[in-house]
DNA sequence: CGGCGTGTTCAGAA
DNA sequence: CTTCTGAACACGCC
């Protein structure tokens, strides 16, 4: 699931139920999520002191610490979230952060990524040093910056490190919205279709992130492509599936032209 | 049993 | 150096 909007998500839960307040325990139930740090630690620090207000860059969640150097990263993998509950745990619940009045829980099924606990605002620097600017935050200039390479759109929109948040999903969505064929080297685009995709990613983040996830909705391509001949909502052609930057890549062959 | 996946990372090749 | 491919990680579902 998570790509930007959803850890944007997670952000707010984390904001609205957890930030300001005593974390009264910190429980590791698999410590295969942690990354870099003990459960122990992780307890350690954390026992009796409050989260600050997070912050996001790209699929990163980042939590400080009020009043300690260390700063809590979270990054959700393909399976991962963050809950704000008070009923029983769940199986892929892997680690807890309770609270007077209730739990954060980290759950993951795939634990392909997890937790890490910067030691300081270096560590924490060194961390988030391989990501490139935020795409919600990133301006329209960079942006065409960004493009200026031969590499196809697909792959160069989900590298994390040339822009931080779009994964598979929103990538092929974007594409398709500004008609361009994820095959299209990203240095062919003139300036009005870069800015034109440029402006298709706003609007799809801003939807995306108002519904807190990717909408599953008819009316986007994300809606369609799970059915194998799924059609163009669009045009009604038939998509193609296939394959772009490695990963499993959806376009309508009319509209997204190669 | 084999294949697949909304993520990242690394090795190796062109 | 840039770009691409495949494998690996871990788990559940077809």
């Amino acid at each position: 699931m998570p790509e930007l909007p959803d850890v944007e998500g997670f952000r707010r839960v984390l904001t609205r139920h957890a930030a300001g307040k005593r974390i009264t325990e910190v429980t590791t139930l698999d410590a295969g999520v942690l990354r870099g740090v003990t459960g122990r630690r992780l307890r350690d620090t954390l026992t009796g002191r409050r989260f600050g207000e997070p912050r996001r860059l790209g699929k990163w969640l980042i939590a400080p610490v009020v009043d300690r150097p260390e700063t809590v990263v979270l990054h959700f993998g393909m399976t991962g979230s963050l809950r704000w509950e008070t009923g029983d745990r769940e199986r892929h619940d892997r680690v807890i952060f309770a609270f007077d009045d209730g739990e954060l829980r980290y759950r993951d099924m795939r634990k392909l990524q997890g937790l890490r606990l910067a030691a300081d605002d270096a560590e924490l620097d060194r961390l988030l040093a391989d990501t490139g600017p935020d795409a919600l935050a990133v301006g329209q200039d960079r942006f065409r910056e960004l493009l200026g390479r031969r590499r196809q759109l697909k792959p160069l929109l989900t590298d994390q490190s040339v822009l931080g948040g779009l994964g598979n999903l929103l990538v092929d969505e974007i594409l398709w919205r500004a008609r361009l064929n994820p095959h299209t080297p990203a240095a062919d685009l003139d300036r009005a279709a870069a800015d034109a995709l440029y402006r298709e990613m706003r609007a799809v983040l801003r939807a995306a992130v108002q519904a807190e996830r990717v909408p599953p909705r008819k009316s986007w391509l994300t809606g369609r492509r799970d059915e194998p001949s799924g059609s163009c909502p669009r045009c009604g052609a038939t998509l193609e599936h296939g394959r772009a930057g490695g990963r499993g890549t959806v376009w309508c062959p009319r509209c997204q032209p190669g």
